[in-house]
DNA sequence: CTTGCTCCTCTAGTCGCTAGAGGTTGTAAC
DNA sequence: GTTACAACCTCTAGCGACTAGAGGAGCAAG
């Protein structure tokens, strides 16, 4: 099986400038070209791509996924680095669920509050401008 | 009242470079300056910029901010249009609530599964691995 | 008047892409 | 066999929202 960038494209989802920029930072293998110089890929290089994006849309950073791949390439390492990647992946997700979950809050008390007065009395505006009614998640 | 850079930083939490980039970009105005070409602030910057790092903490972008910022500056004004903002964000803030729920339930779920074991039953690898297995959210 | 912290400007780097210019290859129809 | 045209190539620059560092000047206390 060879397969063009498009097509590889295609089929994992990831979008063609962006597998070159995989490849320009070393998440993707340099891979093998046509007589024409044009990059031609293999049934690999379409599961590697679909673990990367995968793990793109989890919210892993590229780091962690050139450390999740190196680990998948040595199955008979014991896997608590995984999962200690993941667990501290999952740390940071609870804190941003709180984050948010704060904010829509407020989010919600201002656009209450904004009655259909005008500006002066909107607490939409009050709301960000006031440092003390408004003590929230810092980071 | 009249404050240097470093000290306009402490009261209101903005980083010192942050500030010369709100100024570059506009988002803060040109203040005054010492003779020898220093920053001097007074309580309407920090009023001001106390507003901004609150709206950014909220995860407004700074284009929202801008527009928040020109509304309150005209108060005669109906604030329609400060609630279509708070409104647009709000559901994008719903958004991603519900996305990282979502991930955070697949994270658990990961972690759960890895018996930690050796990497080739780590279910955290291959969930990233598995196509099919895992159909989530797609931005 | 010297020490040493804070301030200045400027440039470049971060992350994870995305867009565009300007040229080449592959393929299908004629 | 040629022609048309999409898809490919490399390269550079841009995005948002900062952050870091170099190299120098200002300022307040002792």
């Amino acid at each position: 099986m060879e397969i063009s960038i498009g097509e590889l494209s295609r089929r994992t989802g990831v979008k063609v400038p962006t597998i070159r920029y995989y490849e320009s930072i070393a998440l993707m293998p340099l891979p093998l070209r046509s007589d024409g110089q044009q990059r031609r890929y293999g049934g690999a290089e379409v599961s590697r791509l679909i673990f990367i994006r995968h793990a793109r849309e989890l919210g892993f950073e590229v780091d962690a996924i050139r450390e999740l791949l190196a680990m998948s390439a040595r199955p008979e390492q014991p896997c608590a680095e995984a999962d200690r990647i993941a667990r501290r992946h999952m740390t940071e997700v609870d804190r941003r669920i709180s984050q948010l979950v704060a904010l829509r809050a407020e989010l919600q008390r201002m656009v209450d509050e904004c009655g259909h007065g005008r500006v002066g009395d909107c607490r939409v505006i009050e709301t960000l401008a006031d440092h003390d009614q408004c003590q929230h998640a810092h980071h």
